[in-house]
DNA sequence: AGAGCTTTTTAACCTTATTTAACTTTGGCG
DNA sequence: CGCCAAAGTTAAATAAGGTTAAAAAGCTCT
């Protein structure tokens, strides 16, 4: 289930938006004011937050920054109204993923939705993402994974195993999908392949207790931190 | 500074896009009808143009043609409305690069873009490019890889083969690619050739550990630097 | 053409990564 | 409880890659 982060302080619309998304399956967090947004944005995990500029309490771009500052991945799209254009290029430098601009259509904003997890789902080789685990920082770029101590060179299916994980760290990452994304193909033996380098990344991720991968039973596996 | 031309009649969405591509650190010039967007074409020069297919004065069609008469090698992004698909063909015909439908996501977008800059940079008439590897420079032409200390001058093979590298740096390089580019056919003993070569290279380059070779196992090399 | 050189390929041997297999433990459910 | 399927663990087998040296193929120059 994909979840919504919306910070929208015009009721009518808000419910609007949440019902329609609702409808589409998406499942939505609905805040009026920023401050309630990023508490919110704090306690669970959002995959994508639709953000109005104009809000009370903590403004939309100021959300932005804040949302930024905690999870570089998640894409911010901006509602803003005509008048507000000249925010645009402010909103695009605390990095906006996508601009819609009031009255949209439905139609629209759904598709700029899907677009940008379509490509955040399959095109995620952000550069320089590096993952904080606990005592543990992960590149998945250079395949390593450092503690305080050590410095682990992971191979490369643990790193692409570690960084499935780590995209839906406190979720659940699905077998099929791991093994269709990292094996290809998902069949008995990849099963086991996948299994065995579970036990592997623990081994590495024990140094602190902390840091756990969690089997949901006949589902996946689900990284948990902080 | 990558120097964009947009040829956009619709101004909301072409401030949308110039800011956007600014705040991704493009220079964006734009413009609304097709006669204006050809003269700037002939005024400055372009790295990549970005064209709607419906314009006044001359349409984006017609403008690709008088931009592919100019310049063979820049490349060409059409933005055309869902209605006008038929267009496409028309479009790759006059040699578009790639296309895009709207309403479209920035980050679709900036994908797109990025492809195609990394694509032509790849097949680049301009031979005198020079890699800056940590305390390397590389220059293919002259297959010469420089540090502070020594100047090493390479074989035919070790250069092509850090060129490839290079162009794809941070990212990887398949082998399948890398074969059948460098050794033309990619069967079992020129895989084994490349991996000496590989070899090779990781000796040269040992003097920076900041810079390394790092196999991805069954895929190909990813060269790390910065 | 062939001596003396460089570059590239082939070969041999070694190391590491991944898969397969066998056996053990755990979880769900009648 | 007791069964079965799913997951955990460990070790082995297999495949891929790393390294080195020697052989082969290309040059260059007389």
């Amino acid at each position: 289930m994909i979840k919504i982060l919306l910070a929208e302080d015009d009721v009518n619309l808000g419910i609007l938006l949440t019902d329609y998304l609702n409808a589409k399956g998406y499942s939505v967090s609905h805040h009026t004011d920023g401050k309630k947004a990023i508490d919110a944005f704090s306690e669970a995990s959002f995959d994508l937050c639709l953000l109005d500029i104009m809000l009370p309490e903590i403004d939309g771009i100021s959300l932005a920054k804040k949302i930024r500052a905690k999870r570089e991945d998640i894409p911010v799209i901006f509602l803003t109204a005509k008048s507000q254009e000249d925010d645009k290029i402010e909103g695009f430098r605390v990095g906006a993923d996508d601009y819609i601009t009031k009255p949209f259509s439905m139609e629209e904003l759904i598709y700029r939705i899907e677009a940008i997890l379509r490509r955040t789902r399959n095109h995620p080789l952000e550069d320089s993402e590096e993952y904080k685990l606990g005592i543990f920082t992960f590149q998945p770029l250079s395949q390593v994974l450092r503690s305080d101590n050590k410095s682990h060179k992971l191979t490369t299916k643990e790193s692409e195993l570690l960084h499935l994980l780590c995209k839906n760290r406190n979720e659940i990452l699905e077998r099929n999908y791991a093994l269709k994304t990292i094996w290809v193909d998902d069949n008995y033996f990849n099963a086991r392949s996948m299994d065995v380098y579970i036990t592997k990344l623990r081994k590495y991720l024990k140094e602190d207790p902390s840091i756990t991968i969690l089997n949901v039973h006949g589902k996946g596996y689900k990284l948990l931190c902080d």
